[in-house]
DNA sequence: CGCGCAATAATTATCGATAATCGAAAAGAT
DNA sequence: ATCTTTTCGATTATCGATAATTATTGCGCG
């Protein structure tokens, strides 16, 4: 691949930086972000900063409260679980919409479940979450529609702290468990039934939630 | 009511300003929204105006491209109905999360369905589509959930283009008659049944959408 | 006439500085 | 000692100006 000169503005290169310490940790939940800080620290002037906050804000990662400054978001738990109840909402209309060819979805959640398979092995907590979100984010993408996967992937955030807790108490392979059959309905080209077993799969996975209180 | 100074950023009012502008068709899809000349009419500077902006992006009421600047959002036929997908997800799963006490729900309903009424015998659209939002707001708003409430506003342009073509191929009261069943089966606490009238309500409505092509 | 290219105009992106605002600490009153 | 007021430091919000980028115009040339 050839290298191109980098032609990003500096509000996304702060953007990237700053999402990027989050992921990290160096950035935790509750943290106060300070504009003249930040653009000290990465040599700009602060109007570059505020931008990359203020869409950071819309993305949902930081709280901004006016003249005082931006925080790293901490989720409740009801913004958790309402999160949760949305993203069931796009899931199941998603399997209802999905065009009649669906081997290719098929395929992608036999990868994904093969995935889980291997991070259970090596008991990685990690791969399984990424082969689980991969799992549901295929049947969304799916059904083709944009407007509908750039809802649920907003969702990210408040649903990765929902399955960090879940997992911690929760068997992967039991978690694993929900997720074949679902693909069995799709190969039987029965939506209806994977609609239902999703709806299950969300059903389990709340009552195992309302246990951690 | 008790007067109180008015503090809001000028980045707030700018916003509100320019919303109007669109509601009232100063600013119509298309129109090009050029920073400076925005300050410069509402006597701020750039700064300001330009996070409005940001913001109206955000909020996808406005589109923009780096370096070249903003222009009021158009949105394509697949956006549209894409959005109105969304929405139908958001209504079918609200509607399965209402909690049992529906009599609050069921007396708003029954507000917007007089709404509608009257707004037929005046043939005054505008009052039948506010009446008609309202009512599927209020089954949303009912499932107590901010998150899922929040995303369905999110759609509020969409589905006001799908809404405005096939009112002008459908007559009111046809439009009208999806609705007093839903508020029945909300009335014999039959949360199912409602589920299943409002799929038939949009089934309805997208078919029709689909001859205007 | 139409195409490529340079010069120019228009507009956004970024900057550095200043004003407005907030929260906490210090001072004062009861 | 407690409550209120004032002051002060920190931070955001806004400004005016400049740099960077893109779009447009006009000109020379085949």
């Amino acid at each position: 691949m050839k290298k191109v000169v980098i032609r990003q503005s500096l509000k996304d290169q702060v953007k990237s930086i700053l999402i990027d310490r989050m992921i990290e940790g160096d950035l935790a939940p509750g943290d106060r972000i300070k504009e003249l800080q930040v653009a000290k620290e990465l040599g700009t002037s602060q109007a570059p900063v505020r931008e990359a906050i203020r869409c950071l804000e819309t993305l949902g990662y930081v709280e901004h409260i006016p003249h005082v400054g931006a925080m790293v978001k901490t989720f409740n738990r009801s913004e958790i679980e309402e999160a949760y109840q949305v993203r069931e909402a796009l899931e199941l209309h998603s399997t209802a919409l999905i065009p009649e060819v669906q081997n290719e979805l098929v395929k992608e959640l036999d990868e994904q479940l093969a995935l889980m398979q291997s991070a259970i092995k090596e008991n990685n907590i990690r791969l399984f979450t990424q082969a689980d979100n991969e799992f549901h984010r295929a049947i969304v993408a799916s059904c083709e529609n944009e407007t509908m996967l750039a809802m649920w992937e907003s969702l990210k955030m408040q649903v990765q702290v929902i399955a960090t807790l879940v997992k911690a108490s929760m068997p992967l392979d039991k978690i694993y468990l929900l997720h074949p059959p679902i693909v069995d309905a799709f190969k039987t080209k029965s939506r209806e039934r994977a609609s239902l077993l999703l709806k299950g799969h969300y059903k389990i996975l709340s009552s195992y939630w309302e246990n951690l209180k």
